[in-house]
DNA sequence: GTCTATACTTGGATAGAC
DNA sequence: GTCTATCCAAGTATAGAC
């Protein structure tokens, strides 16, 4: 809860706290995961009355949705800008590597890994938490068409299957990562993709390859 | 608890006591994950009073790395015979595929990825975690060089390097397939490596290629 | 409308019964 | 040695104060 209160007007009060609870609640996810994200945890963090998070929210889930929905929308910006400088295949895997950085350094990805794991606790969080993780695969598979286009690699490859295994490795690095408290391993796989991106450009161009 | 009780001996009851509190631990990781993993929950699913996970495991923490102990030892047997009959890089390819999708129907996947994305909840918890998944990196790493040997590509990419990737899409895989409640994504790009597995044998067979 | 003090529930841990 | 009844802390949620 921001001290500013009492000069400010209700609504813009109300916004503050609602501000303050979703910030809090993406901290406590990262530094204590879905387990230890409790009402009480995240309102001390926001320096607030525990009892603003169900005023504001109604329940602890749907704040921490409402945090998730913070991250994406943050993500959303950062990735689509981006997005549109990329023309070539190596680009993609440049852009990708840099991003996935960035996510593991913020702990976007950390809140991500945190509500998927913790969704099986509680009946309904699941399709909730898949609806709101979806878009991220469906804008890899777009991403990855529109740098790829139609080269046949994407057709011995399906472009959806490939932006599934692309997520699923994202939050699989982030899971070692966050155990080891070590960026090491996942930095030296977006390295290695790094510099085999060049050769991605060649997948492109050279047509009708000798691929299954 | 087994009602079989008191018809056996003491050491009996308890192992067996502990046993089946091991087990109601692992069946509700794989279905309520680690903040549903209560001693309530686990008590009540393996028919006992929920006093006895205090008796006999400490807390409730440590009745769950237990759990997560019982797991690798299962993984383990059965890692180890079946790569006893892998030879080329191709196999190796084809038993990773079979084991993977083992691992996402029995649940053991599940928790894993449940320990390793609850341990940030509980200080210390993360240390005991890595020190039981570790291991299993060790063992991907020391497979890739049975399977690929000193072969080129393993001097442009680290094995270890190779290994974190693979481990990583695993519980990646494990993670989005138990959000979707659908293994076919995931299965599908198992398949995809059974059907790039031959190429890999050329991979190996074929030296000193243009990789950087 | 915003927030706090209080009620109620669930969970972790143990003292003591068997 | 094994287990249960009970205790206290922590969690969710709300009634009522401001």
């Amino acid at each position: 809860m921001v001290r500013t209160g009492s000069a400010r007007r209700p609504d813009e009060r109300s916004a503050d706290t609602r501000r303050a609870l979703v910030e809090a609640a993406l901290d406590v996810l990262r530094s204590e995961g879905f387990a230890g994200a409790t009402a009480r945890t995240i309102a001390g963090r926001a320096g607030c009355n525990q009892g603003l998070v169900f005023y504001h929210f109604g329940s602890v889930v749907d704040l921490l949705l409402a945090a998730l929905d913070e991250v994406s929308a943050r993500r959303r910006e950062r990735y689509e800008s981006a997005l549109a400088s990329v023309h070539r295949a190596s680009e993609l895997v440049e852009l990708a590597a840099r991003i996935f950085s960035e996510d593991l350094d913020s702990g976007d990805a950390a809140v991500l890994v945190e509500m998927i794991a913790g969704a099986s606790s509680t009946p309904g969080l699941g399709a909730a938490v898949k609806a709101r993780i979806d878009p991220w695969s469906e804008f890899a598979a777009s991403a990855l068409h529109s740098a790829f286009g139609d080269a046949p690699v994407l057709r011995a490859v399906e472009p959806a299957e490939v932006a599934h295994a692309v997520v699923a490795l994202y939050l699989g690095l982030e899971l070692l990562s966050h155990l080891d408290g070590d960026r090491g391993p996942a930095l030296a796989v977006f390295d290695r993709a790094l510099r085999l991106a060049p050769f991605m450009d060649l997948l492109v161009t050279k047509q009708h390859e000798e691929l299954p």
